[in-house]
Formats: C-alpha cells, structure tokens, sequence
DNA sequence: GTCTGTGAAGAGTTTCACAGCT
DNA sequence: AGCTGTGAAACTCTTCACAGAC
C-alpha cells in the first residue's frame, strides 16, 4: 500500500485549477503533454500522478477535461465544503479570512479564535471574534474540520495543543515556527520568512560561493 | 558541482532558528543528535546538510552554537539587509508588511505598489503606495532585491513580467496561481489554498478510499 | 567514550520507452 | 497515427555505518 507523495497531491491541486480554466474556455479534451507544459512537467509525470488513482483517460484521445477536473476534486475533497477555524485575528488572519481562494475551494472559515480579551466580540469582515476558550464547544457547535493558526510564533504551541484537544487533526499552521505533529495530527507549515530566505540564499550564492566553484565556506 | 536541494535550504532556514534559541539560552556546544530532534530528522541529515558547505563541527564536541548560526546567516544571506518591493496592497499584502518575521531575517519592505489610483497616495502602515508605474525607477533608486507578489490571481503574472522587466531575479508570489520561472530568475510560489487542499485530501484519504484498501476511483 | 564527516546502501521520485488501445 | 498506462532505468534524497578526530 505505498502512500502518495506529497508532491503529487501538490501538482494534482495545480492540474486542477488549469483544467477549471479550460473547461471555462469550452475545452473538451486535453493531452497529459498540454497539462504538463502548463506547469514545468513532463507528460509521464502527470499521467504517473494520476495513474496512483486510477484510468482516467483514453489512449489515443486524452483525458475529459470535465471529467478528470471532477475526478480530482473528488480525490482533493474539494467536492464539498469544510468547515475551518481560524485561530489569531491579526492582520493574517484578517486576511486569510477574506482570501477568495479558500472560498472558492470550499473551505469556508466559520469561526475565528483570539486571545485577547480586547478583540473577542469585536468583527472581524463580517465574523465576530470569539473567545479561544471556547474552541471546544464550537468545534463540535460548527462540525468544524479543519483549523488555521495564525497567531505570533510563541503562542503556536499551545494554539496547535488546544486544537488538538479539542479534536482536530489537520492543522496550518503559519506561525513561523515548525510544529511537529503527533501520530495521527498532520501539520503544514508555512513559513513566508523561509520561502524568503531560499530566494535570498541564491542571491549570494549567484554572487559569491557556491559549492564546486567556491572555496569551501570557513567557520566564522 | 551538485547543486544543493531545496530541501537543505529550508532545513538551514530551520536550524538557524534553533540555533538562535539555543544561544539566547546560553548553551555553546550542540550536537547533530540534539538539533535533529528538534526537527524531527535524522542526526545523519543535519550533518550531511552542514558539509555541503564545509565542515563546521568538533569530532568529540559537537558545533559550536554561535559559530554556526553566523555561518548560517551566512550561507542564506541573514547577515545583511535585503530591500523588498511588495506589490499588492489588499489585505494579503498589509498584513506582509506588518510580518515581523521578514524584518527579522533582514528583510525590510521598502515599498508597495498598487495598480489601483484610489489606493495610491494612501498609507498602509507607515509606507505610501506607489502607482506601480513607478516600479522600474523605485527598484534602481531604492536598490531593492527581492519582490513579493500579493495581488489577485488574474493579474500576478503580468506583475511578475514588471519585476522581471524592472531587473528583479527573485520573486515570491503569493498569488494563487504558479508562475513559472525563466531561465536566470527564480520565483517561488506559495499557494495557501493548495496547503489547505492537501490537508483535506488526506481528510477524504483517512475515511474513504486510499489506494490499497479501496476499488480504484472510477471516473464520474 | 563521544561525536563529526562521508562513502555506500537504501528509499523514494522522476523519466524513459514501449506495449496496447482508439 | 495519437496518446495512455506502466514496468524498468535513472536520478535524487535520506539513512546507515564506520573511520577518524577529540
């Protein structure tokens, strides 16, 4: 029973969101090479990524734009709406909470939890802040499914403990901070200061050292 | 001349926060044993990761805390001041500037830019917003290195061929849609839909079909 | 004894190449 | 002919295991 890669759930999120598009533009059938050229791959990958769940497509012809964009979504889940909680009304939060991507995906953010007591009852577009304290109640109350932590990094910790407490299992996390997950949870973390950091370490690596063409770094 | 993984990088990125706890601390030596399991890798993954870049550690002893957090400041470019252009002032972007994070790291927003006339002349916490046919003459001016994108789908890739017209080689884009990267500029993209999509596969993956245990999805 | 640095082995992922269907 | 589905090969990344330094 071997487990699929991440990155092919990553690249099957891409293909859907190019086969969305050209089901809007009236297209009926698409190449695994046209899908692949879409996003940097090789046509082989995107027919290995799909052949994980099945035979979608017809040799000789290709694959249903509507049918493999409708299959996908099955295998995503985004077939349906999830319910997500939104720990850490900041100005991440504020703003995951109107990013029209989730919405668009069917997740829809049906709560939002902080800590402090100056912001709980305030709103936030539209959604009123609710005490953290109360997590538990309305993570049954909502049938919450998911949760977003969006707090400063110290406070991660014990935001992902609670969550968990409370019965959540998949957790993203964008504290910058890595939290690991415990059998059974599963974590994302996003980290926007690392991604920032992999571009700058090819700034000085383009300029100065890079292994092979660089004496080796010394200790400082 | 092997080039180093990304995954390296973003595990450097990870240690030096460690390592930068570790020494506020107080502890001066560390082994690859204790720095791996706070990651949740192997000791053999740390120190392979370190000698792509040279050897940094005492047999016996372990590394140096400090010694190797400046080393890798160094090797990801924490060591100096990188100048970022967010272009985007919507929600996303307002709460990028407010991220405590990047200026942490040395990444300091210098300006934003907007496409919309009603936003431009405005403030978005303490920096104005520029018309972003200003973009080309601000890069030079304000020497910046490194652009955010933080705008709506539809309009990320015509603002990713400004930044790259205007001479910048590395982007992170925000937008959720992927960019894909021409020859000499690097662009990398965070979908947090996609993290979200990936979290509700294995939602749908738990309770229903899973390859293995399950008849193959059959398409709709 | 402790712990690093690293070649070799192992595991996982991607690409190749071709049989087989339309 | 055109294109999928898939074993096998190639490649990449991780872990093992041990020589060598303290």
């Amino acid at each position: 029973m071997s487990r699929i890669s991440d990155a092919t759930i990553t690249r099957l999120s891409q293909y859907y969101r190019s086969l969305a598009s050209l089901e809007e533009g009236g297209q009926e059938m698409v190449s695994s090479m046209a899908l692949a050229r879409k996003h940097g791959v090789t046509p082989a990958q995107v027919r290995k990524d799909l052949s994980c769940f099945g035979q979608f497509g017809t040799r000789g012809l290709g694959y249903s734009v509507c049918q493999l964009k409708e299959t996908i979504a099955r295998i995503l889940g985004l077939h349906r709406i999830w319910n997500v909680a939104l720990v850490g009304a900041g100005s991440l939060g504020s703003a995951l909470i109107s990013y029209k991507e989730f919405k668009r995906q069917g997740f829809h953010i049906v709560a939002v939890f902080d800590n402090d007591l100056d912001k709980v009852g305030k709103k936030r577009r539209g959604l009123t802040i609710l005490d953290i304290r109360r997590l538990p109640q309305m993570v049954k109350k909502l049938d919450i499914n998911l949760a977003i932590i969006a707090v400063p990094k110290d406070a991660a910790q014990s935001v992902a403990d609670l969550l968990i407490k409370a019965g959540l299992k998949m957790i993203l996390n964008f504290a910058p901070i890595s939290l690991k997950a415990s059998p059974g949870i599963t974590i994302r973390n996003v980290n926007m200061a690392i991604e920032l950091e992999a571009l700058s370490y090819r700034l000085v690596a383009d300029k100065s050292f890079r292994p092979g063409n660089n004496p080796q770094l010394t200790p400082v």
